[in-house]
DNA sequence: CGAATTTGACCGGCGC
DNA sequence: GCGCCGGTCAAATTCG
């Protein structure tokens, strides 16, 4: 992946490279400076050492200057296409419910379902309430829309059509209480509580699309005010994802929508790590049934996935950075 | 036996 | 006021 390779790139080098090379760049500098070249540092007055170090320090100052400068940047720029992005999501679901709008009888239920129907929308549809010009949401919910600005999104999922069950995997822990068949859709509507922390007040409906039945479309209502449980946590309860058919086992619990902005995040997560499993299959196959290739196939995937994620290589990056300063500063002072 | 799910009953909003 | 409908509750059921 380039993300990946880019990550690398950027943090690591700029970063380690300072730090690994400290003894004979200060060498070298120092003896540029006392000019004697050739001689070790040793003879170097302690002013003068100390001077070449703050030469140092002040290059590694300005270098992260640099860096944060370029961070903004590409924030900023990653801001920009996102809201872009929204943009046209919103204004591609606004379009097609207005064009359903003049065939249906209920104008409520009616956007309700098109959002619902429409196969194109693989991915989501975040919105606050505030945001969209349409009377449609406030009549749909105005309890929402007048005080607690309840975040509402929607994610779809594309499943196996043979799998009836209503899973929509996001990293979460969920509690069902209740289940309907809605007028509009033959297919039962899941109703789902976040129970990984009690005073959560997020809610998720899962539906099938009416359409193609193949599609889930989960709807996210309010945002969590816990953080998200961690993989260790998720596998110590059993249903870490939603499970509408009873207890069957779903793994590979992924980043949540944390804003309505996320949950494209999460589903391309799931998909690499739908895709990564399939690989994984795969490469078992090839390899056999020797217990030990197995092992090592897995070991590879799950190293691969862990560095195609960004979150985790900044992190890594975070934390050998933040050592390598610790280690230089005892070092040095 | 405890926890999670299922499912029928109930409640409140909305349109007629 | 009545009926429809979506959402929620809670007792019953299921499963590890």
């Amino acid at each position: 992946m380039e993300s990946s390779t880019n990550w690398v790139d950027t943090t690591l080098d700029l970063n380690i490279n300072l730090f690994h090379r400290p003894n004979k760049a200060l060498k070298r500098e120092s003896a540029t400076i006392s000019g004697e070249v050739g001689e070790s540092e040793v003879k170097l007055p302690v002013k003068q050492e100390a001077g070449v170090l703050m030469e140092e320090l002040n290059r590694i100052i300005a270098e992260n200057k640099k860096l944060t400068e370029l961070l903004t940047i590409l924030c900023e720029n990653y801001n920009s296409l996102q809201s872009k992005f929204v943009e046209l999501v919103n204004k591609n679901s606004e379009n097609e419910a207005a064009a359903a709008a003049a065939t249906l009888i209920s104008k409520k239920r009616k956007a309700e379902c098109e959002d619902y129907n429409n196969p194109n929308m693989i991915g989501f549809s975040g919105r606050a309430e505030s945001s969209s010009s349409d009377e449609e949401s406030s009549k749909i919910r105005p309890k929402e829309s007048n005080n607690n600005k309840a975040k509402i999104s929607r994610a779809c999922v594309r499943t196996s059509p043979s799998d009836n069950s209503l899973i929509v995997r996001d990293g979460y822990q969920w509690r069902k209480y209740g289940q309907k068949v809605t007028r509009d859709n033959p297919s039962p509507r899941a109703y789902f509580k976040c129970s990984f922390a009690p005073t959560c007040p997020v809610k998720k409906k899962v539906q099938r699309s009416a359409e193609d039945p193949s599609i889930l479309v989960a709807t996210y209502e309010g945002e969590h005010n816990h953080a998200h449980p961690s993989p260790a946590e998720l596998s110590l309860s059993p249903n870490s994802n939603t499970i509408a058919t009873p207890r069957s086992s779903a793994p590979a619990p992924s980043p949540p929508p944390k804003s309505s902005i996320t949950p494209t995040v999460t589903l391309e997560l799931m998909q690499s790590a739908g895709t990564l499993a399939m690989a994984a299959e795969d490469q078992t196959k090839k390899a056999g049934d020797s217990p030990a290739a197995i092992q090592q196939i897995l070991v590879q995937q799950m190293a691969a996935s862990l560095t195609r994620d960004p979150n985790f290589t900044a992190a890594l990056a975070a934390a050998i950075s933040g050592r390598v300063v610790d280690h230089t500063r005892i070092q040095k002072w």
